[in-house]
RNA sequence: GCGCCUGUAGCUCAGCUGGAUAGAGCAACGGACUUCUAAUCCGUAGGUCAGAGGUUCGAAUCCUCUCAGGCGUGCCA
């Protein structure tokens, strides 16, 4: 509908410079907008407003111009009128709107796809966990909100990669591989032979127990047989790395996340990858050695301060491998790469970036793209749980979703834009009652189909595209709801583009509202045949609608509750 | 100190990238079940958009400064 319209005021604006009652020839960026208010119709243009200047004409005067030579208006519209300070207002038949309810129909399951990625590859990388402990409540946010925005970007049109990167190598696994190893031979935290940095949490016995036993391990992306020698630590290490990962990925299993790719960060410094980098960092002229360290002169490319490197030690620093692993992912082809982290990592944005301008490859300054989110605060009882991953004290990603359910859970991690700091309470999103949004809004679906199996009884049948008398859709919340449901692909688009999947739960509860307050006034099944059959086309269309949004959040949608 | 994020109704948050009279859900108050699921709906009340300047026809939205909170600022990741 939208776009009709723009293309409607583009011709317009076209012919009053060719008739010259238009003079300044300048064709704006044509915006179409809703308004705020009822009474000011379905849709605005301020083009008119943004002319003015250039015309040295009174808005409202441009605006009176622009609507004389709107050809074909008349076709969609009841009225085009000039309103307020020079806003052109569209107020779009209701036949032109019914009419939107047969494309839906057609589109089906598709209802809400777009092509505006045009099929170009996009990597998406997120949650990233290391394999030194389950996933915890802020990795579940980064699941949920990079597994959606994959989703959001694979129906509009981009072919999505989705990649999961872990270190393997560093001195984080070595502790946790002396953790395990001091578990198998029965020490505990507080023992003057427990290791420093060592990991306290339970899970590690688990690991220690299962590695003894000499168990077998599959996880997505490795398979290990346990030594089950405790003194043996390379084996603990690979025993206990494929062990949290299978712990891991059957916690993302369950929230119905999936991974494409594996990338390991060992492997950078086993095919030389890491070396490489360094070799043509240090080619660049950007680096220095000072202090017996060799250092990134990132300042070049808009850091506060340089980063070292190569440490005293020999070891480099996280975001070497990290900047060798973004350089491969450019080599791969993705010229468009999301990176979805918790925003406690930002300061490796710049770090990563200005390594890759660096390198001279002729990687984009914004490449790659992040979606940060910020902090998960969990409440439970009006108490805020605290966190500590040292004693192994936490909520994992696990416990949330045994105890709320897997919808809830990712309801709630998208339901504010990522910017913002979540508290997730877990005895809101544990109620099944309408104080909790993810219910309400599964409700209007059970809903819906609980009418269909009724009508079906009496033997009505929501019918087929064509075939529904459209025209006895005609009360103010039948208009609303078809309204909203013909704005649903903008909604999609704008969700995916920004990469703000919040946007969808406001949008279904949105439309499970208007369906609740249309239910409340209006009967679905009547004697009315027609009227009936017209009712359940558009509840069809409702139940249709909302099923898709749903599965973009990755979201089921019951047939009954 | 510096960088990033946030500040909108009592609470939790939207606000479509600068539009017309700032919205929703909770909580509060008052209503609606002989009818397709009351897990629902209808109504009332609630605002110095943190504050001060600026940009322009027009600012919650853009710029500057101030205040408050979170996160970073490591030869940790």
């Amino acid at each position: 509908m939208k776009e009709l319209l723009i293309e409607l005021v583009r011709k317009g604006l076209e012919r009053c410079f060719a008739d010259g009652t238009l003079s300044s020839g300048l064709l704006p960026t044509i915006i179409i907008e809703k308004p705020a208010h009822a009474d000011h119709g379905d849709f605005a243009t301020n083009a008119a407003m943004l002319l003015a200047k250039a015309e040295k004409k009174a808005p409202r005067a441009v605006a009176e111009t622009l609507i004389k030579h709107l050809e074909g208006s008349a076709d969609i519209c009841d009225r085009v009128e000039v309103a307020g300070p020079g806003f052109i207002n569209f107020h779009v038949k209701d036949d032109a709107w019914r009419t939107t309810l047969l494309a839906i129909d057609r589109a089906g399951a598709d209802y809400g796809q777009s092509r505006i990625g045009g099929g170009e590859r996009v990597q998406v990388e997120f949650v990233s966990a290391n394999p030194t402990g389950p996933l915890h409540i802020g990795h579940g946010r980064g699941a949920a909100i990079g597994d959606t925005i994959c989703r959001l970007l694979a129906v509009t049109g981009w072919d999505v990669t989705r990649e999961f990167y872990y270190n393997d190598a560093g001195q984080q696994i070595v502790n946790l591989a002396l953790s395990v190893q001091a578990r198998c031979l029965g020490l505990e935290p507080g023992d003057p032979r427990w290791p420093a940095d060592g990991y306290q949490g339970d899970y590690i016995m688990d690991v220690a127990r299962s590695y003894l036993a000499r168990e077998k391990v599959d996880a997505d992306d490795q398979h290990v047989t346990a030594a089950g020698d405790p003194h043996d630590l390379d084996a603990i290490r690979r025993f206990a790395v494929a062990y949290l990962r299978r712990e891991q990925d059957q916690d993302l299993t369950a929230f119905d996340v999936h991974f494409d790719v594996y990338s390991l960060e060992s492997s950078l410094y086993a095919d030389g990858r890491v070396e490489a980098v360094v070799r043509r960092l240090i080619e660049s002229g950007h680096t220095y050695e000072q202090d017996g360290a060799l250092w990134l002169r990132t300042t070049d490319f808009g850091d506060d301060k340089d980063r070292v490197m190569r440490k005293a030690d020999g070891s480099y620093t996280y975001f070497v491998p990290d900047v060798a692993y973004h350089l491969d992912k450019w080599e791969r082809g993705f010229t468009r790469v999301i990176n979805e982290q918790g925003a406690d990592h930002h300061s490796t944005i710049t770090r990563v970036r200005a390594g890759l301008q660096a390198l001279n490859v002729g990687v984009p300054k914004g490449w790659p793209e992040y979606v940060l989110h910020q902090m998960v605060t969990v409440m439970r009882g009006g108490q805020e749980v605290k966190i500590s991953k040292r004693a192994g004290s936490y909520v994992t990603l696990r416990d949330l979703i045994d105890e709320v359910g897997r919808d809830a859970t990712r309801f709630f991690f998208v339901m504010r834009k990522p910017d913002s700091q979540l508290v997730f309470d877990i005895d809101l999103a544990k109620q099944q009652t309408l104080d909790n949004p993810v219910y309400y809004v599964q409700y209007a679906h059970a809903r819906i189909r609980s009418i269909f199996e009724n009508a079906a009884e009496k033997g009505f049948v929501p019918p087929e595209t064509g075939s529904a008398p459209l025209g006895r859709l005609a009360t103010q919340e039948e208009m609303t709801i078809i309204k909203t449901l013909a704005a649903f692909p903008e909604v999609v688009e704008g969700s995916a583009l920004n990469f703000e999947p919040h946007r969808i739960t406001y949008y279904l509860q949105e439309l499970a509202g208007q369906f609740h307050s249309f239910y409340n006034k209006n009967r679905v099944i009547t004697e009315d045949v027609e009227l009936t059959a017209a009712r359940l086309f558009l509840l069809k269309c409702v139940a249709r609608t909302l099923k898709n949004a749903l599965a973009m959040l990755g979201i089921s949608a019951p047939e009954k509750m």
